[in-house]
DNA sequence: CGACATGTTGAATGTCCTCAAGGTCCGTGG
DNA sequence: CCACGGACCTTGAGGACATTCAACATGTCG
């Protein structure tokens, strides 16, 4: 979790700015250099962190005092049950932003986790919060970054906590392709699709071997090799 | 659907103002009684209406241009699959809003439909928006709102959509008696159940049918009766 | 090398779904 | 008034499916 950089993205020296085009904070943009020096001193800077794969995000924070937003990378959001399972609720991309609750102030009920290596600004809370209230733009693009998360939790619910185990993974690993965006998609290892889908590890580990007898679904180091119509066809029936 | 009252429900004249102790609007008072004209008259006036129980709540809105808030009832949220099944994702209460989605701009996924009789405020989604800008309170009180539907979302995925059919029903009527807040819990049809915990209807008439037998669930006209220590027994398996 | 986490595969069990039949209640129309 | 259809609920029987338990394989890290 090497630190890079720290300074106000905001400023338009930041390193590797063009991966900042979805981040809900570019929508506070332009400041003037007066301001920008008075926020950072008063509100504290946004920091930049390259975080390898299968990090928990909650080191980088002190409770609840930070927001993060992802430039690149897939990060797993997990809660835990009253039964004391634990169990994956979201899948987040770049652009969106981790620790929304904070914002509304409770407590995080969630543990974030990087699934692939990741590039994350670490944002000061009363400096969201500043922005918020001034900027009627990121207002708008939190609002959105809430409505999004609503979204999934209700995609997870109808689509990949429903129906036959197989057809869940089918749409678990379709939902991976659309995150990827084009890339190679993500590899979830077998404890984690059963997590997300809220099946046995055991069950995933027998419908892996058969899509990948049946050439549907192949392995690499880091990445599935997904043949989408073939899982297409599995959720016709 | 009839409707009681036109006005701004900011007036301190406002019908029934005991009622809107839980309401995200009120974080916007007070206002002067210039402002008060000045907003209905350029926004839109905030109505009241009383809804009987099992009424869309579709046909009170100009597609997308409302919210509600609910001042007294249950209301429930459906959503529909890819393949067309109906289910429901979320129960909603006194203080709750309903159509935050609009305020993101989006088309609401979800369709409403009140469980028993409820008292809404209808209100214009351009006043919403103005009052968001212009009343930090309010808006922080909007994050309230957004954060606890996630937080329901959340919980549905964790301990409704999971485990033995008897276990999603204990949670459900144990959400249900929580939601009554002291009152008689509202009344769940079968199917209703089937639609909030993804079972067969066959087997939430089989396991409602088990517990009334046991004297653990009575059913009145429009209230359960419920034995919530029983309830508990059963989870704790 | 041993410990541990992860993954695989088999066999047995139990749960839930599906299909089916029959029951009640209610509103409508003959 | 009664017959009828429709929506909901109940109960049974059969079968499909996932879970559980278990044994074993593999790989990583100390």
């Amino acid at each position: 979790m090497a630190r890079l950089a720290r300074s106000l993205c905001i400023d338009p020296h930041w390193r590797g700015r063009a991966e900042c085009r979805h981040c809900a904070v570019r929508a506070a943009m332009p400041f003037s250099a007066l301001e920008l020096e008075e926020l950072d001193a008063v509100l504290g800077p946004i920091d930049n962190f390259i975080v390898p794969a299968r990090t928990t995000i909650g080191d980088l924070a002190d409770t609840g005092s930070h927001l993060f937003t992802i430039r690149r990378g897939l990060v797993k959001l997990e809660a835990t049950t009253a039964a004391g399972q634990t169990r994956i609720v979201r899948l987040l991309r770049s652009g969106d932003v981790i620790g929304l609750d904070a914002l509304a102030g409770g407590a995080a009920p969630h543990v974030a986790w990087t699934i692939t290596e990741a590039d994350l600004c670490r944002i000061p809370l009363a400096l969201m919060r500043d922005l918020d209230a001034q900027r009627p733009r990121l207002h708008a693009a939190l609002l959105q970054r809430w409505q999004s998360a609503l979204r999934q939790a209700d995609a997870f619910m109808l689509e990949i906590l429903h129906g036959p185990a197989p057809a869940r993974m089918a749409r678990l690993l379709r939902l991976l392709v659309t995150l990827a965006d084009g890339a190679p998609p993500a590899k979830l290892s077998r404890l984690e699709i059963a997590a997300a889908c809220d099946i046995a590890p055991e069950t995933a580990s027998r419908v892996a071997s058969d899509w990948i007898a049946r050439g549907w679904l192949r392995e690499r180091d880091h990445s599935f090799e997904i043949d989408a119509a073939a899982l297409d066809r599995v959720l016709e029936d």
